[in-house]
DNA sequence: TACATACAC
DNA sequence: AATGGTGTATGTA
């Protein structure tokens, strides 16, 4: 659907990627392992052994065959969306051109250069903190983690090419002098928190992203004090010396988009301050490499670069008319932002877990006994995590990883709430045995659909409609009158006391998993010690494309092959665009009033007439509704190919709404503020 | 709602 | 011998 204007396409696409020849003689080269992606201490390491390694050691393995089947799956969605690009007419290129640069100055309106971020990222903080209590580790390459997988890896051996989530039995063949030393989760808990304690005196409300890394907004630190952003980055270093004897890295940058790229660029022990300039920030962005960013991972990376060309950050802007030929609105909104070195600037909301699990490999079996023993042992520890916090909750996910690393989740929603161990495993062996017989080598189970979704009231069908609707592809946000007060918590919680209550959320938090997580299947003890913070990210709450940008690539993916069976869409598809917002405008009058200027006619929800915006989407709201109804009586009657066109409208309606939703976070009060009862 | 995919750490 | 665990977001049917 996000493919507009695409032609009928054949499953034979590939004929241009074959007759290169070079994969019969280097065969590693085709295996797009992510290890040898740059990472910091890695510049000088010798790409095409480490490669060749990688690929000898995992040759014909079932991970593997796996890795080859995924990777050959995106190579023909590229393939087929080569074929889409070429078919487009210069007169869509024409229109795609407009709405890019439409969207382009939109984005740039919005950008704010009145902040200071700052990104502080431990340098190989694992291994780092293992070499405080170890120091004859000095200078020895070593790893942190196990013979199945590493959770980091210090500079010393990364000069072999070692690094973090690599398999520890290959990495002791690119280093065999490699020292291997097992997680200690509560340790680097430890040293967290004292760097922590570092980083509240710049900004008590600083947003930490794992134990290891954390944003500060130093915009008033920098004011106060008067001093430049250097300095601080410098002072706050020291202080994190100072405390525990670790080096970081810092990056200040006017988003936080911009300020991790810029902690990466001087690591480790350095820091890089791009200023609050505009042609600073685009002469920065202009030579980056895409995938620096946050949020565009390898797939995002191939996907631009075979279908596109698109290496840096500038050639988004460059290639702009095609991403918004492609993508949806939200995934080229992130991209053009990119482009423009656009990031988030606000201080996110407080946001709750929506969801929480278990899971556990171990080697693969089809032993039915064993299974259900192994089922019984989650359900176990997933209730005694949801206890801990209070939670229980309707959806039940149940996950397998079959022996050939192809991953099943079954689920179901329930009347009611459930969190005690019986319940779960009681409705996850239903699950399992739907998949029955099967060799798995992982099973998951989680729990979502929270009891305590505060924002969602139950009472009251209408209200739960519009506050799901609105808060779909947004955020949970906190609903308590104060919520800021939750934000301090933490601090003064880590001065006096080691454990963290996890209900306190104010601080943004998921703990590390990864390295955290690398536990034997026994060894629950230390699972409990893992368990920490439920706080949470930030990323979502905004607007800033940033938020939703993952899934464009997700509908390119899915869509492709479907598209591929669709008669030859419209290649003036989308000029649709376009007339939609102009029904949307014209029908957003007529569609609803406030009565007594103050109540929605329609579902009486109250807005005082001072917010504007909020009354928009509102009004917004119910059009889509109504569009929808529409739609759903017409796709009953219609045929096919029309059917396909309304919804097509109807969808992108939607995704605007949210779009526009989002789009003015900040310093707007949540809609469904207003739907909490106080 | 169910499921698959991408991504971060 | 051997490639993790927790959580988020999104589209589509």
């Amino acid at each position: 659907m996000i493919v507009k204007g695409a032609r009928v396409l054949d499953g034979s696409a590939n004929a241009m990627m074959k007759g290169k020849g070079t994969e019969d003689d280097r065969p590693w080269q085709s295996y797009h392992t992510v290890y040898t992606t740059a990472k910091a201490g890695m510049e000088l390491v010798d790409k095409e052994k480490v490669q060749r390694v990688v690929y000898e050691m995992s040759k014909g393995s079932k991970y593997f065959q796996n890795e080859e089947r995924k990777e050959a799956f995106i190579k023909q969605k590229i393939d087929n969306l080569r074929i889409q690009c070429a078919n487009l007419t210069q007169e869509d290129l024409a229109h795609y051109q407009k709405v890019a640069d439409r969207r382009i100055v939109e984005l740039e309106a919005s950008r704010d250069l009145s902040r200071i971020w700052l990104h502080v990222d431990m340098d190989a903080f694992y291994a780092a903190v293992e070499t405080l209590s170890n120091p004859t580790l000095k200078g020895k390459p070593m790893a942190v983690g196990s013979m199945s997988m590493l959770s980091t890896a210090n500079y010393e051996a990364r000069k072999f090419g070692v690094r973090a989530a690599m398999p520890g039995f290959i990495a002791r063949k690119l280093c065999p002098e490699l020292i291997f030393v097992p997680t200690d989760f509560k340790k680097y808990t430890y040293y967290s928190d004292l760097t922590r304690k570092v980083f509240g005196r710049y900004d008590p409300n600083f947003i930490a992203g794992s134990l290891d890394e954390a944003y500060l907004d130093i915009t008033e630190v920098c004011r106060e004090r008067n001093v430049k952003s250097e300095e601080i980055a410098q002072e706050l270093r020291a202080g994190v010396y100072e405390e525990t004897g670790l080096t970081c890295s810092a990056g200040v940058a006017p988003n936080r988009l911009l300020a991790k790229v810029c902690s990466d660029i001087n690591k480790p022990n350095g820091q890089y301050v791009l200023p609050n300039d505009r042609m600073a920030v685009m002469t920065f962005v202009s030579s980056l490499p895409i995938r620096k960013i946050g949020g565009i991972g390898k797939v995002t990376e191939h996907i631009l670069k075979g279908v596109f060309g698109i290496n840096t950050c500038e050639q988004m802007l460059e290639k702009s008319s095609y991403i918004c030929a492609f993508f949806s609105q939200s995934t080229a909104d992130f991209f053009c932002s990119v482009g423009l070195g656009l990031g988030q600037t606000d201080s996110p909301q407080v946001r709750f877990r929506k969801s929480i699990s278990s899971e556990r490999t171990f080697s693969a079996t089809k032993d039915e006994v064993l299974l259900h023993k192994k089922l019984e042992e989650l359900a176990e520890m997933l209730s005694a995590d949801m206890q801990k916090e209070g939670l229980s909750g309707r959806t039940l996910t149940l996950k397998l990883k079959t022996a050939s690393f192809e991953v099943r989740t079954r689920a179901v929603t329930l009347q009611k709430y459930i969190s005690s161990s019986e319940d779960i495993l009681k409705h996850a062996k239903k699950l399992l045995q739907a998949e029955l017989p099967i060799s798995v080598r992982l099973i998951g189970l989680r729990v979502s659909q929270f009891n305590g979704d505060k924002c969602s009231a139950k009472s009251d069908p209408t209200q739960k409609t519009i506050t799901n609707f609105i808060t779909s592809g947004d955020v949970n946000r906190n609903c308590s009158s104060f919520p800021d007060v939750a934000d301090h918590d933490f601090v003064s919680n880590a001065e006096t006391d080691m454990s963290i209550d996890s209900r306190q959320t104010g601080q943004l938090d998921w703990r590390d998993p990864f390295d955290g997580n690398y536990l034997s299947d026994v060894d629950y003890q230390s699972c409990t010690v893992q368990k920490s913070d439920g706080v949470e990210e930030v990323q979502t709450s905004s607007n800033d494309a940033t938020s939703s940008h993952y899934s464009g690539l997700t509908e390119v993916l899915g869509s492709t092959s479907y598209l591929g069976q669709v008669e030859g869409i419209n290649v003036k598809n989308g000029s649709n665009l376009l007339e939609d917002e102009r029904l949307d405008s014209c029908c957003q009058e007529k569609t609803m009033l406030w009565l007594n200027d103050y109540k929605c006619s329609l579902c009486g929800i109250e807005l005082p007439p001072s917010f504007v915006e909020e009354r928009l989407e509102h009004s917004d709201f119910h059009l889509a509704e109504k569009l929808q109804k529409e739609e759903s009586s017409i796709h009953q009657k219609s045929v096919p190919s029309q059917s396909k066109g309304q919804k097509d409208g109807v969808t992108r309606q939607s995704k605007s709404k949210k779009q526009k939703l989002s789009q003015k976070e900040g310093s707007y009060t949540p809609i469904d503020y207003f739907f909490v009862k106080k």
